[in-house]
DNA sequence: GTCTATAAACGGATAGAC
DNA sequence: GTCTATCCGTTTATAGAC
């Protein structure tokens, strides 16, 4: 299905398929590891098998191929989170789906859903206006269900956007010092952070 | 702080007086804009008014002017945070001046501090390892300091350690939204941060 | 599709004049 | 101390053979 489906978006979508695909993958690890000025066009293509000018048949070029990694990570925060987000009418319960969907995305998938909350600056301006939009709308639909819960009462005496940002900054931190092979399972870390998550903003949690 | 105690420091430690330090500052800004790998030696030079040549009279190379920075971001937080916080004996007193101080340091210095908790990997081995060490260090007295509200039955039913980490988290993310042109200032984001912070870990606040 | 070869520019760093 | 000139490795990207 994979591989028809790839086929059906190299003619919609103008994509090249599934070896670009383990392109992106391959280059989004690495760029994790290392940083996107840091990480050459060398290291993809030794890491995928192939020479730097073989891998050119497949993308633009680097910055373009960051583009690609970065609107990929937002598909998968659009569809894993925010959709099913917005589906949820109790703000209480919204905020819960969107802190546990967007913790898990960073312990579950790593490479592209970091490298998007580190590499904004090497994106082209018009690259990065369209990243920072979408990045934009999901920030807003967090800030107004903080709000939501504001109008409830259920709010601490704070300003939304603070407690917006602080919840981001806890999320995202993850990725600094979560370790697959550490001690912390992602189930272990799930049930602590959501308590401190929820009790940060949220009067009773 | 570097500034006046520079002349002093040139007959103690070997450094190279007050124009390293105005290097160090100015590379320290763009570097915290820009990144380490994206920053040029020429990009420094013309900032400060230099040559690319010239500068390489005050300094050692790249790699060791960042661990300079690196390390005089240390010392900063080391003075204005850790050593004040180790003379207070209250456990929630005492996180409550290392969050506070920490926080005021991003919000109020920038550059240099944010420049260590973005760019570890361009370090050698041996610059990483000691900075790291530094960080470590740092990071023991926090938890410990939680670790110490757990006996005191403060903390909420979660691990120290997770516990510490979110605390961090919040912290350092407001250096990714916070802008001096915005339009909150320092201290409203304080009020609301500490009581956020607080609460996330704490079961009263 | 994938390769070899190479262009063209830029990187950090140094030599040596002044 | 600061400059000009330059070395030399590395970078992204392309041309063209197979």
């Amino acid at each position: 299905m994979a591989i028809q489906e790839s086929k059906v978006k190299t003619a919609v979508d103008g994509r090249k398929g599934e070896r670009a695909d383990h392109i992106y993958r391959v280059a989004a690890e690495i760029m994790c590891q290392k940083g996107y000025e840091a990480t050459s066009m060398k290291d993809i293509a030794d890491a995928v098998g192939l020479t730097k000018a073989g891998i050119y048949h497949y993308i633009v070029g680097k910055e373009d191929l960051l583009f690609q990694i970065m609107s990929f990570a937002m598909d998968m925060v659009d569809e894993n989170v925010v959709t099913p987000a917005r589906k949820i009418a109790d703000p209480e319960q919204r905020l819960r789906v969107i802190i546990e969907g967007h913790a898990r995305r960073i312990l579950e998938v790593g490479g592209a859903v970091t490298v998007i909350l580190e590499e904004m600056a090497a994106l082209t301006p018009a690259h990065r206006k369209a990243i920072r939009a979408r990045k934009r709308r999901y920030f807003d639909l967090v800030r107004e269900t903080i709000g939501e819960l504001q109008t409830q009462g259920k709010l601490r005496d704070v300003d939304p956007t603070v407690a917006a940002f602080n919840l981001f900054g806890m999320i995202n931190w993850i990725s600094r010092w979560y370790r697959p092979d550490g001690k912390l399972t992602p189930d272990q870390i799930m049930r602590d952070f959501l308590q401190i998550a929820l009790n940060a903003v949220l009067r009773n949690a």
